[in-house]
DNA sequence: CATGAATGAGATTTCATTCAT
DNA sequence: AATGAATGAAATCTCATTCAT
């Protein structure tokens, strides 16, 4: 039940580093403000996370995890359905995540090239494997042409990393992840006039 | 005469800039590892430039601006071609300038997501407009789907990115520039099988 | 016990500005030779003073608040007496009050002439006006004649400035204070012979 | 002839020294501040001055010898007369000369008190000095009685500053010379009632 | 364990001075 | 002799980290 408590501490002050962070950016966030969003003192961040990289390095990994099993979930649930219907599934789970952690999203492609961008493309890996898993199966299926499928990860990461930002300019609408029918209809058919 | 002098020590600093963020990221580049880069002191950088904030933003704007005018460049060559073949100079000429100048766009998304996402925002919105120049004669020629067209420019905007961050895991490859044409494939037909 | 902590830090970052800037001069004192003198580190002080105009507008209210505080209690003390005593006491104080804290009346009159002035000036205000309350009894008393009575404070302000710089030349007398009865019979009865 | 030239241009950067020093302070004014108000270029003020020490120095120099030549002119030109004409005579001369180069008064009791006060009491003394041959006069006339005859230079010098500083809070009337004659009445006489 | 004041290395910025033109 | 861009030492200020309470 200690172990409760300090877990529940551990997360209270990553949720506060990556509201922290969102408000303020990555370089601009101070431990002291992290410490303040979270209710508790510096010394105690310190007592929990060895160092301000430790505590972004943990904040990226439970993003991570976070959303690598929403994508399994949706991997698992839709196995059964025709591939836009998981390909659908798919990207609204994406979305949904990227739209409920903002600040992680920022993060995973903010940083030095450098170190950060090591960082954030070691942290992707296992996302970009579950695109892969599913563009797999859609090859497989015959639902996707083989053609350029290396390409097709990189391109939806990038489509919905697209979206993501267009929600900064136009500020109205339902939302990223009402995105996901139109996001897969464009994947699929393509967004040239069929002859 | 003097002035082609001055303004040859500028753009060397904001040559010296750009490397120095590409190699050791926007926050750990300092002052003076950019006047070192561009073989002057520290001193003269301020003589150029009121602070650090006023040169990274002179940064931007000078690869925002070499970037527009490459994007009109490939809008005006390829007027009179069909649509496909515009898009893909176009392309081209997105990924190779972002290819050239990859510190530039890493600053682009880099910063705190509130601010600096304005910044970036707002930077972006000269290049947002030309993919939507593009975007707009496509539709008008009959050779795009209205359907989902606010969403293109987004959508190309991110592709491209999505290639980009592919770059740094496959580290082999004849350069981003040559994905124009799957990419306009992609974009143009889609990844689904014809059925 | 802890507000009692901090105020008698911040005092003793006050009290080693003071001597710092006695020694080395306005402009010539360091902020880390004040933390120094403080027996603190650069940080502590910026933990209590915004920045270096913050930390010396401080000390400026602080000493000025001491000076006024005793020349009221002259005011105060000496209300009853024959005016030429109210006079010797309350100089007596100021003069006491500038050597106790030469460092502070050094700081009154350097700076830019321009802006600094209109600092001490408004610095001074409460001082001044103090001198007037003083003028004022005796004019209302019929001790002093109202001829030239608005510039008396001036005066009086400058005749003990003069004696402090004075001080700076012949170094040996019983101090500042010590004058006071002679100030006052000059300045009441003139420095002329009575024919 | 050419030497004519070198000392106008000198004349001319020491008048740009004492504007630029009264217009932003002994400390804040900076070397090219000064070349600017003198029309010339940093370089040039260096072909004058070895440093910025040696620039204020001979400012100090230039002004206080116009000073004293002032002041000697006035003991010269009253010396027939009566000491209260002798006085004003003597004191108007100094308001004016301190109304003129406002600049150099500021300098005469600004700086670090442990170098500039040396200089400036340095700078003083000539000055000083003539105060004391005034007062001597004065009291070996009969004028002025001899009880506190050490003070008055100082009193005098000190009554003229605190009328300085007036002058800058009350911002109309006739200017600072024109208080001679009420100066000269309250040294003499006092403002103390005759009973 | 929590606290938050103290720390001090390190970054930004200024400006007197130099020197090639 | 005049110029003014370049220089770099030195000052201010920040903030991750420590540690006594």
């Amino acid at each position: 039940m200690k172990d409760r408590f300090r877990e529940a501490t551990a997360r209270a002050i990553l949720d506060a580093a990556e509201k922290t962070l969102a408000e303020e950016g990555l370089q601009a966030a101070r431990m002291e403000a992290i410490a303040a969003h979270a209710g508790v003192a510096v010394g105690t961040v310190y007592n929990y996370f060895a160092d301000r990289a430790s505590l972004l390095a943990a904040l990226l990994a439970a993003r991570r995890e976070g959303l690598v099993a929403a994508l399994d979930g949706a991997l698992a649930s839709a196995e059964a359905e025709a591939f836009a219907a998981q390909l659908e599934t798919f990207l609204r789970a994406f979305l949904a995540h990227v739209e409920a952690h903002r600040a992680f999203f920022a993060m995973l492609v903010e940083g030095d090239p450098g170190k950060a961008h090591g960082h954030a493309t070691g942290a992707l890996d296992a996302v970009y494997g579950r695109f892969e898993v599913l563009v797999g199966r859609g090859v497989a299926s015959g639902a996707l042409r083989p053609a350029h499928a290396e390409l097709y990860p990189a391109l939806l990461i990038g489509m919905c990393r697209g979206l993501t930002l267009r929600e900064f300019r136009v500020r109205r609408g339902a939302g990223l992840a009402s995105k996901a029918p139109a996001l897969t209809q464009v994947f699929l058919d393509g967004a040239g006039a069929t002859k």
